[in-house]
Formats: structure tokens, sequence, C-alpha cells
DNA sequence: AATTATATGTGACACGGTGTCATGTGTCAA
DNA sequence: TTGACACATGACACCGTGTCACATATAATT
């Protein structure tokens, strides 16, 4: 986390800060990018930065955490506007997400995250959903996924209890992910990933045994 | 890849850098890890590393590979011995990995695989399944699909095509690979694990919608 | 006003890792 | 003997990181 240090800063110099970083984290991977270059971009000395942050990844982290709070956002509400339909709220969310990529001018935010997506890995991907670290922020997804299983409407799903819902949005997830990396990499464009989104979710709805003689 | 000069390299020798580059990458993921330990390690000079390897991505990349076909033979060698079973090999898949990385007494692979899983991105993930530079690699994992796609008895499963069919494999994989990075990040033991992926499974089996008046 | 405490700013520097390059060595064929 | 080629070697320039001693600002205390 950010130090009170970097809390206490005016708000100008704060935002400027994160704007250069952005646009450093937009260019390169956690990996690749610099500090340096950070620095360099939004005017302070070296000692500053390590005044309001541990590293690199203590900044990138906390720019990422209020991304995904956002993203979190989205998904909750597009979950209550479709009276809880996971299916449909999950999709909507994945159409839009892209729609927002495709039409991002600047170009700022798609390249933030192509670069989140192509080096996604178990600390980036958790902290899009539960930080391991940071209690707080621990606390917060945690409570989030209190309320959105809470809200998603299970009556028309074939699960049998709370944790085969878990279990659906976990592996929801996963399939969102991969198709974001699939367009990310240039895989597939626009129509192709909306198209094998789509075909994953009723693969998923339909199931894929014809035998049915296992259900227990 | 390595160069020529590599592969003219007495074996000796060149196993002795690849046992020692094994040690750095089981201790650190692909950007910690440095080549400076890793020559220490092998006793070779700066300059020969080289004149084998491009830079560390590329060793790396390299050694990868190299399980990567073994996992890819076993994956074939179960989907056979289960007359196509696509579920019932892929459960035994995950189930003979995680009991041989935990039964791993040195901890070498387990260590290797841990920093693998936890740093899994696009061009890992993709190494393991589709290598975007290198043409011949890309080739062999083109044809290991072909040929997987093709013992898989796809009589048993409700789908109708082989797009359905790849879109499966690839929910599987993803849902595979999770687990491994669950269980490497402790989230999950052995038992949990198993559990966990044995359920999923299960969902995707038997389907997520009771109405079934979606099916076109 | 003088002093002390506390918070923040600053950039030179040591450290460690990377990739290169000039030079050295070995081998084989003409 | 000479030249051509493949390979070996480690010193070195370069770059990014994180730290630290010192500077400055602001508020609190005497």
């Amino acid at each position: 986390m950010p130090t009170k240090t970097f809390f206490n800063l005016p708000g100008e110099k704060r935002q400027n800060l994160i704007d250069a970083a952005l646009r450093e984290f937009s260019r390169a991977s956690l990996a690749d990018a610099s500090i340096a270059n950070i620095i360099k971009d939004a005017c302070i000395p070296r000692g500053s930065f390590y005044q309001y942050f541990e590293d690199k990844a203590d900044l990138f982290f906390y720019i990422l955490e209020e991304h995904s709070a956002r993203n979190r956002e989205q998904m909750m509400s597009l979950a209550i506007k479709h009276q809880g339909d996971l299916f449909t709220s999950s999709a909507e969310f994945f159409e839009s997400s892209l729609h927002r990529f495709i039409h991002d001018e600047q170009g700022a935010n798609r390249e933030f995250a192509r670069n989140i997506f192509l080096n996604m890995n178990y600390k980036i991907e958790y902290k899009l959903i539960l930080d391991v670290k940071n209690p707080t922020t621990r606390e917060r997804i945690r409570e989030f996924y209190r309320n959105y299983m809470g809200v998603i409407d299970t009556s028309g799903l074939n699960i049998h209890s709370e944790e085969e819902l878990l279990h659906l949005i976990k592996i929801l997830r996963a399939i969102l992910i991969q198709n974001f990396i699939q367009f990310f990499a240039g895989e597939a464009d626009e129509q192709e990933v909306l198209h094998n989104f789509r075909l994953e979710l009723e693969l998923l709805k339909r199931g894929l045994y014809t035998s049915r003689s296992h259900e227990t």
C-alpha cells in the first residue's frame, strides 16, 4: 500500500504521479516497467518515489485495485439489472468491457488492460479477486463475493449448494479471462471472441454429457 | 531457441548447464531468476552463456517446452487408455500430476512447477500449448491437438461439432490450470483441490441450466 | 524569537544484473 | 604455413534499483 505520506500529497501532485504510472504500465508490463521512467515523466525525484511506495509493485497493485473495484461494481450492477441472471450478466459484462477497450480512442486503458491480461498471473488475478497481502482489500473483496452470490438467482440454475455456485463462478471467471487474453493476444478479433465466449457459455449451460446416468 | 553451438556441446556439459538452470528456475520465477546464478552454478563463463542462448527467457522456454512435451504425451496416452473419455482421462491426468508433485522428495520438479503455475501467463501457458515464436514447436503442438482430438470419443459427449470439442478442451484446460494454481498457492491442499476439480468436472458434465428451453 | 520535533524532499551513490565485444584458443583443410 | 571457421572468455559499459545522509518546511513548545 502507498504510505500515509502519499495520501497527504496535494491532489494534483498525487494524480500527476498516478497518471505517469498509468502511462508507464500501459507501455510495459509490471516486470518491464521502470521506476526511472515514471519519475522522469512525473518530474519527481527518485527519493520521493520511495517515500510514497515500497517499490514498483506497490504502486502497480494500488492502481490495479482501483480499476478492479470499478469492475466489481459493474459486475454487481449488471447482476442486479438482469435480476440475478449469472450467465446473461456475465455475457453483458464481457461484451461491454470488450466494447470499451475497442472504442478507447486514447488507448491508455486498452494498453493497460492488454499488459494486465497478457501478463496475468496468480498474483494479478487474485488482486482482481482476492488480495492476499492487504487485509482491508481482502475483506472488501470477500464482502463483494458475499453480496454478489446473494444477488445471483439460483432458481434457474442446475446447482444445489452455495459451494456449487462458487465453483460455477470460478469457472465463469476462468473462461472470461481466457477470452480477454485471446483477444489481447490477437488470436481472435472482437466478433470471434464474442462468438467464442457465447459458445462456451452455451456449453456450460447445456452440459456436456449425454448419458445422464452419472448424476447423483 | 538455443543455438547450434549449444547442441554441439558434449552431452555432459550441456546437461550440467540445464541442471543448473533448473535449479535456478526452481528457486525463482523467470523474472527473478538470474543468469549470474546459473553460470556460477554451472561454472561456465558469462560469454559462453550468450553463445548458447539469446537470453534468460530463451533457456527458460527451451526447458519448459521439454517438460510440456512430456505432459502432452501423458495426456495422449491417458486419453487412449480410457478409450477416448475426455473427462476421465483429464481427471487422471490431474490426479497423477498432483500426486507426482506431492511425492517429489527432492522437490526440484515441484518447485519448478510452482514457479511455472504461480507465474503462469499468456506466454507461458501457450508455450505449454502453442508456441507463438517457434514454428517447429508450433507445428508439433498443432499436430498434438489434431491427434488428441482424433482420439477423443465424442459419442458420449453432448457436443455437435469439432469447434465445440475444441472449446470444451479449452474450458477443461482452464479449469485444470486454475486448480493447479490454487494448489501451489496453498489455497487448498491435495484433498480439497481434488475434490474441487472433480466437482467442477461434474458441473460441466451435468450442465448448469435447468430450463432447457434455450437449447437450439 | 528561539528551539525542538516531526514530516517531507532530494539526488548522489553503491550494488547487482545484463549483454557485448575484443581477444584468445582449437581444429581442420588448402 | 596460412586462412577459415567454430567456440571460449571475462572485462566492461550500461542501466535500473533502493538507500542514506543531508536539506527543507511546517507546526508545536518554551
